[in-house]
DNA sequence: TGCACGATGAAC
DNA sequence: TTCATCGTGCAC
């Protein structure tokens, strides 16, 4: 299994998210290796993207979603969970990807179907905003093998305020996947 | 310095 | 449909 190199996040955004699909994140904690297959993602396309929160420009909650790519913007959300993303494209950009969902593969109790359980079952909080993914203890990487799978786009879920960015199809999901939060 | 509001999840 | 719960961002 290899970490995935820094130029594959410096890339459109659509094109990461779509290709995060079936990948492995992994999150080492206090020696115990995590592992989740990601199914589900929500592609976040910058300032000008009305549901991102780059869109209210540079501030101390996003300033990471502006830094360089390969990053991880950890933040939390109703004041009780967390959510992940990858931050996408070259510094500056102000993209990401959300995680969704994961299926289990290794060490992970509890559901992971939703950005906040997925958070939850990792072990991922907001120590981790701003960690950089070519790591040892946080990163993604492509497993051996991979069956083909079909992905599904979808609306994102809980942008309604985002006028016509809201109806964009920039939720992309492993079809008839169980662990897809919201099929 | 105060306050309205979430890229959620669970219960009713 | 309602609620738990609190950091962030912006108004004042």
């Amino acid at each position: 299994m290899e970490n995935l190199p820094r130029t594959f996040y410096d890339r459109d955004t659509i094109a990461v998210a779509r290709e995060l699909l079936g990948k492995h994140l992994v999150h080492v904690c206090d020696g115990v290796e995590r592992i989740g297959r990601i199914v589900e993602v929500e592609a976040y396309l910058g300032p000008h993207d009305l549901a991102a929160h780059s869109a209210r420009g540079r501030t101390e909650r996003t300033k990471t979603m502006f830094g360089p790519p390969g990053h991880a913007y950890v933040y939390l959300i109703y004041g009780m969970y967390h959510c992940m993303n990858v931050v996408t494209q070259a510094e500056g950009h102000a993209s990401a990807v959300l995680l969704r969902a994961v299926e289990p593969v290794q060490n992970v109790e509890g559901r992971t179907q939703g950005p906040g359980l997925l958070c939850k079952a990792l072990h991922i909080d907001k120590r981790l905003n701003g960690h950089d993914l070519f790591s040892d203890d946080l990163f993604i990487a492509a497993p051996a093998s991979t069956e083909p799978f079909t992905i599904v786009k979808r609306p994102r879920v809980g942008v309604d305020y985002a006028g016509p960015w809201a109806k964009r199809l920039l939720r992309f999901y492993i079809r008839n996947n169980p662990f897809v939060s919201r099929p």
